[in-house]
DNA sequence: TCTATAGTGAGAATGGTTCTCAATCAGTAA
DNA sequence: TTACTGATTGAGAACCATTCTCACTATAGA
């Protein structure tokens, strides 16, 4: 099955004569059907063991490296990865201290124009040059509150 | 030498029965003066070698538990640690994809007070509770541009 | 087809972190 | 002080996510 997503990914790459391969596909696709960021193990799990680990973490640096997924680092030495935002849509996470559970929420134009502009007054006070951002929300999410 | 960061996690300790020993002083005085948050192998080095990294990780372990120290996950599976909110002040983070670095940025009550606003109106829109929050800011530090 | 290059699979190696266990320390009661 | 008890420490082994190696295979282009 190839997808609108398959499509974005498959030009992306060939702008950067990176081939789309079986194993590549395995993970986009992986990816995509989540509930959300997947570590190299779950996503092993989660095509059936088909696909060898040192294939999976290959797979994974080389999409990483051509934009396609971001990595998320959390607990454990684990590291997960998502689709990149050009192709989930920017968003920030709520993560509630209670259950662990991390959700995606969209912001508004409003809102995120106005976190644009403080990330871009504090880089440029530190000589940084800021290439994304990230606003996660710690605190209590509905069910847990 | 006794500082005030010392009294405050001491009392913080005394009241869950957590001892402060000399390794676990260590610990806090070492990230006390940090610029950033520090790997348990920086914070080894940074002690002159002196405290065995089996018990400086067991003493990170024990200040997370109590609330005196946040981890942060970053790149390579490596964690960072840093005195938690209540005793260093809230700051947010310039991450250096390059090179790996975190370091502190101070926020003027103008920037903080924007960013609670876009915070308070995100949670409230999802009817999560909103306890802490953090700004990440990612990209090339001045070192590495 | 032939050739050059990129990708794959299996397993070994790497390295940050955690675990084990015997030795030592701190607090308490007598 | 002394004995007892439980917490803490130090040294090294163990663990495990990730990366590396290398021989083999697939693909693109001539």
């Amino acid at each position: 099955m190839t997808t609108s997503i398959d499509r974005e990914v498959e030009s992306r790459l060939a702008e950067q004569d990176v081939r789309y391969t079986r194993g590549r596909r395995m993970v986009v696709a992986g990816l995509s059907s989540a509930g959300g960021p997947l570590s190299a193990a779950e996503l092993h799990a989660g095509v059936g063991n088909e696909l060898p680990l040192s294939s999976l973490y290959r797979s994974l640096a080389v999409l990483e490296e051509a934009g396609v997924l971001a990595p998320h680092h959390g607990t454990k030495g684990l590291t997960r990865y998502e689709l990149a935002e050009w192709l989930r849509g920017h968003h920030h996470h709520l993560i509630c201290t209670q259950c662990g559970a991390v959700e995606d929420v969209a912001v508004t134009d409003r809102h995120e124009s106005q976190v644009e502009r403080v990330v871009d007054e504090i880089s440029s006070a530190a000589s940084f040059t800021p290439v994304s951002h990230a606003l996660e929300i710690e605190g209590r999410c509905a069910r847990c509150t």
